[in-house]
DNA sequence: CGTCTGATTAGG
DNA sequence: CTAATCAGACGA
């Protein structure tokens, strides 16, 4: 199973999809299937936190062992959930973007909507919860203290499903990597076809 | 130190 | 389209 995370990450990161990502936390289990997911391919890509082998604090868990978390906050309120992969030394890593719900959905729920500062009368949908990598982070509980830690060693970790044909994935470019110039372009973002749960814009 | 920015989201 | 909101990255 270790082997699952030395794949080439292009390849991991198309292996994901349709993977039971599951989350077992002191407040209960929430599972999602990946729908979506982004591929950052280290030192030459410019769109990635370790673009020029840049080695900080934050990007240090790059350098470590494929299946190794790496989560980050960003934009001064969310986080986002990757699985680092690449040989050791290689800092390359797989953001998870989005999920389809399958476990622990009223938890989700909860999680997403209780501290809900607007209306909150407002009828929140099931595409809601997970639909982008901020957002299912939120609904499963994942936050910054897994930094570091093993997926499939600890509270989270993948269940095989169905598999999926090569031919329900698509593929195109990644998003919000404008700043990336050339590898703003590069189609390393995969996602289930017809999914209502991938990401929008 | 000071300044800028971002692998996002929700609302208008 | 923009506000929200702040740690990290980097230059001085």
């Amino acid at each position: 199973m270790n082997s699952f995370f030395s794949q080439p990450t292009l390849q991991l990161a198309q292996s994901l999809i349709g993977m039971e990502l599951v989350h077992e936390s002191k407040e209960g289990i929430t599972s999602g299937i990946i729908v979506e997911t982004e591929a950052y391919m280290g030192p030459e890509d410019r769109a990635a936190h370790s673009y020029g082998g840049r080695r900080t604090k934050r990007t240090e868990v790059m350098f470590d062992q494929p299946g190794s978390i790496y989560m980050y906050f960003i934009y001064g309120m969310h986080v986002c959930f990757n699985i680092v992969s690449g040989p050791p030394g290689k800092p390359e890593a797989v953001l998870i973007r989005a999920l389809e719900p399958v476990s622990g959905i009223a938890l989700m729920e909860k999680r997403r909507y209780s501290s809900w500062k607007r209306s909150p009368a407002q009828a929140r949908k099931i595409m809601h919860l997970t639909s982008g990598p901020g957002k299912l982070c939120q609904a499963m509980g994942l936050g910054l203290e897994l930094y570091g830690s093993k997926m499939n060693k600890g509270p989270v970790f993948l269940k095989e499903n169905k598999k999926i044909p090569a031919s329900m994935i698509e593929a195109g470019p990644r998003i919000n990597v404008h700043y990336a110039g050339e590898a703003a372009e590069y189609p390393w973002r995969f996602w289930l076809r017809g999914s209502p749960y991938v990401s929008k814009s």
